[in-house]
DNA sequence: ACCATTTGACCTGC
DNA sequence: GCAGGTCAAATGGT
């Protein structure tokens, strides 16, 4: 695969892309190994563990999207302008050191409110999982809206202090859909124990039966390129999802779910050909995303900036 | 017993 | 002051 790189592109940008091409071409590795494992093929001795591969791609998108946030951040934002997602940048980060004393007992109330984190909205026909684990923790009913708004955190908030969001309400327009929309990136990573774990998520409603696919075609806009399958199921759509007891069975494995990274990024996104996005969380860590669309694997990447 | 959901209280931003 | 967002005790399910 060779990239020339126009001349106007600086050298930061040609690392970045770089990277992005090395987490592709590891990622080819890792679904020839996936096929080959698939087809039976147990003579691949010398294969690379599945897990190192992981880590490499991981690595090589961590560091594209470092390169990327410390020299283009604003190139970053004209990118996330782009998308098909309702997207909304952060402002500031000026709000989140206002919770008072955390040694009161009674502590509600007593929050970091997010005005500014980033957040983009997607339209659903159903409420099918989206590859997270969540918990709802609130729900209320919004002025001028018929139908009230759930709220839930990532489940993996306490554990791993991932701080995306999400709400999700049934369209006054158009009550047989919901809008979810999506605040903040997911942190938390189990996806160490992928490998082993090919679950069958398909959503209740009967969707396409998800299995990890490196192919070209997204045949839902729910798939991910990465790590699709692995995400057991939870949803709390109880009032909602007519297969409920589908859901149940899938929460059974509670205490453990597996989460891919910063897949919330991925959503909604379509066609969208390759995104990253950074912030800070309110502890000041950096959060990244990166958000991948139509991934192709075989081809050249496209790496619109 | 453990975990998720419910629900009212409380806080923040506008 | 209001509406929206979050917290945590209470409650329920497994």
């Amino acid at each position: 695969m060779e990239c020339t790189w126009p001349e106007k592109i600086p050298s930061t940008k040609k690392k970045a892309i770089e990277e992005l091409v090395q987490g592709r071409d590891i990622a080819n590795q890792l679904r020839c190994l996936l096929k080959n494992k698939l087809a039976g093929d147990h003579d691949n001795k010398k294969a690379v563990p599945a897990e190192d591969l992981v880590v490499k791609i991981l690595k090589s998108f961590t560091n594209s999207l470092s390169i990327l946030n410390n020299n283009e951040s604003d190139e970053v934002s004209q990118i996330q302008a782009n998308t098909h997602v309702t997207w909304n940048g952060p402002k500031s980060e000026s709000s989140e050191e206002s919770c008072r004393s955390t040694t009161l007992k009674d502590r509600r109330g007593c929050y970091k409110r997010r005005k500014t984190a980033q957040s983009w909205t997607k339209d659903t026909p159903n409420l099918t999982d989206d590859g997270y684990a969540w918990r709802k923790y609130g729900q209320k009913v919004i002025l001028n809206a018929k139908f009230p708004r759930h709220y839930y955190r990532c489940t993996h908030k306490h554990d791993q202090g991932c701080q995306a969001t999400k709400h999700v309400q049934k369209i006054l327009e158009d009550p047989s859909k919901f809008r979810t929309t999506y605040i903040g990136h997911h942190t938390c990573r189990n996806f160490l124990k992928v490998p082993e774990l090919l679950l069958d998520s398909s959503p209740p409603s009967g969707d396409s039966s998800v299995l990890l696919s490196f192919d070209n075609t997204i045949t839902n806009k729910q798939d991910n390129p990465f790590f699709t399958s692995f995400q057991p199921i939870k949803q709390e759509y109880k009032e909602e999802i007519p297969t409920h007891d589908d859901i149940a069975r899938i929460q059974s494995s509670s205490s453990d779910y597996l989460v891919s990274p910063d897949r919330t990024a991925f959503e909604s996104l379509g066609h969208l050909t390759v995104l990253s996005s950074t912030l800070e969380s309110d502890n000041g860590d950096v959060i990244s995303g990166v958000m991948m669309g139509s991934v192709d694997f075989d081809d050249d990447v496209l790496l619109d900036f």
